[in-house]
DNA sequence: TCAAAATTTGAAATCGCTTTGAATAGCTTT
DNA sequence: AAAGCTATTCAAAGCGATTTCAAATTTTGA
């Protein structure tokens, strides 16, 4: 069924049903009423590709993922999040992976050229993004996930990783601890050096020296944390509280923990970042795990907001929000064993 | 840039830069080399509105998610199976989030009104799935993760539910266990059962008797798993053995022995279904789970291949694949305790 | 009552591509 | 040398919507 037809069987022009159906007011209120029921009734819906040529507006937002370890839970609960605001938008989600940087790069320029997109999400930048630098380029808007220095204003939503850390490390300190291990994510993020920088403000707060054999960069697997944390307990002495990256990072230790025949919360501590997955509550861990927490879903749906907002016409370097992070205490975190 | 400024560019017309770049034989080796340089060196990409609108194809898939919940790890790790093969194939992926059943439905035929795809997956399905017959009735071709029965053939890819089952439950009689608790998917998924059946066939294979109290039907979360596997190992006599549906299933299940102050793989076991997640790896689990085993990103890679020979003009009726499934044996499964 | 203004409709151009059908040029063939 | 092929190229007609500009109708105001 096309505009033509809908329009001869209502023995209207094309140019008034188009009209009707998208709200234009220089059409009678009577027409408007028998064209939207017509296109009900015969389940009507303009074909996307002729609108969007017609248009220009390609009605949908890109994500590009890089390789399969980005569409992890982390990613996929974010998606979650813009999903559902995306939902009700008439706005689709267009998910592209692919292997590498250089492709990454590429996918962008294609999507660029193509126009399938009118904007992009970013997420896990780098301090200073390439990628950030080439949508600027290309003149796609984007919102970023995180934060990036590229000298240009961006749009940015981001969580205050530094402040986390901070604090998370300062309660950790005021417990007792000494060493304070903290598994982290890859070097060159933006996330990672906030926290390592909340990390290292709090330490040097107290006049504590930071020992590199005490943190780690890496993916957050609990396979590859299991490792890391396994061989940070080997060190003597052991770290006597961990700082988790993720809930994932969180089993993993969890793991070398125990396997190290030492018990959670009593021999060793820990604190591991939240991001709140519906599947792997922190409250409902054994012992109950202490979290700095903040809603990554919540924060895709926010982004779609704010993407929705820039297409509107709201300016780019208007756009920042940098959201708390909240400290839950549980019982995964105490005073270190005295000796 | 458009093709007219190419063509312009290039000193020819429109047709031949467009057959040019399409690889129709009709074309001059030099010209086509000419344009293809040309087009490389301006960065020309077609405009996909307009190509799609010219050729009627959308070079699109879709995929509908209900809810937050089916966004979860199973569904970004097929994602990223899906993903990994679509990115060779300049086909997009169209990912659309929905609240319940009816907009689920309802999504799908906006999809077909607005031609915004060209094939859909579908996942989950339920005995008699009613998507599935819409998705007939609409005449969009599409792939089914899992199996379905409405009378007419449709094209799938699913594994060895029963087979697992029977298998990993036939393993835990063999070595002596006879109260063995399911933890099985929502009931009505044809997944869930296939799996009951496989359970059920060990069992009165051996003569035991089903006991409705030792089968959970849920959402596969370690916290919903928890709290189940907690009751379940309350009763009195409490069961010995554990098959869990999934690695999440599982991670629950096992919290909940340690709480009982039991141990995995020495007072209870279990074996779980691991569906790999590169981030959960259940050799490196303490101790070792003992698994039934596949792959569900190879399942989404296998399904983007299978739409696209469909959408090569393969029948969709030819397409089933049943993939086995492996039995991995581990720590987590022993004896059960002599009493 | 009639011109002017407001309301409502429609014909045709446009978006950027593909594809049909025709045209041109260069070779063979008779 | 004319006719018949083949190999290339192009002008123009779609694809299905939106939007510009003009026309027809109704309402308003003096």
């Amino acid at each position: 069924m096309r505009l033509k037809d809908l329009a001869e069987h209502l023995g209207l022009s094309q140019t008034t049903v188009s009209r009707a159906l998208n709200g234009y007011p220089e059409v009678n209120e009577a027409t408007r009423l028998r064209v939207a029921e017509a296109a009900n009734t015969l389940g009507y819906r303009p074909n996307a590709s002729a609108q969007r040529l017609a248009t220009g507006r390609a009605g949908a937002i890109g994500l590009v993922l890089r390789g399969a370890d980005e569409l992890g839970p982390h990613m996929s609960e974010f998606l979650s999040g813009v999903g559902s605001y995306m939902a009700n938008q008439e706005i689709d989600m267009l998910v592209s992976t692919v292997a590498n940087h250089q492709e990454e790069l590429a996918a962008y320029r294609r999507l660029a050229a193509s126009q399938k997109v009118d904007a992009v999400i970013l997420h896990s930048p780098t301090i200073r993004d390439e990628r950030a630098e080439l949508l600027m380029d290309l003149k796609i808007p984007f919102v970023l996930h995180g934060r990036t220095d590229i000298g240009r204003p961006v749009a940015w939503l981001d969580i205050d990783n530094t402040s986390a850390l901070e604090r998370a490390t300062s309660h950790l300190l005021d417990l007792g601890h000494r060493r304070i291990a903290l598994l982290n994510g890859d070097k060159g993020r933006t996330f990672a050096e906030h926290r390592e920088m909340g990390y290292r403000a709090a330490l040097s707060a107290r006049g504590i020296a930071v020992d590199r054999a005490l943190i780690g960069n890496s993916v957050f697997t609990d396979e590859v944390a299991f490792r890391i944390a396994q061989s940070m307990l080997q060190l003597r002495p052991h770290p006597t509280a961990f700082l988790a990256g993720s809930m994932m990072t969180a089993l993993g230790v969890f793991r070398a923990i125990r396997q190290a025949g030492m018990q959670l919360g009593k021999d060793v501590s820990m604190i591991a970042h939240d991001d709140v997955f519906p599947y792997l509550n922190a409250d409902n861990m054994y012992p109950s795990m202490s979290t700095t927490r903040s809603s990554i879903r919540q924060a895709g749906t926010r982004i779609a907001e704010l993407i929705m907002q820039i297409l509107a016409g709201k300016p780019q370097a208007d756009v920042h929000e940098l959201w708390p992070v909240e400290l839950v205490l549980r019982e995964s975190s105490g005073p270190p064993p005295s000796i």
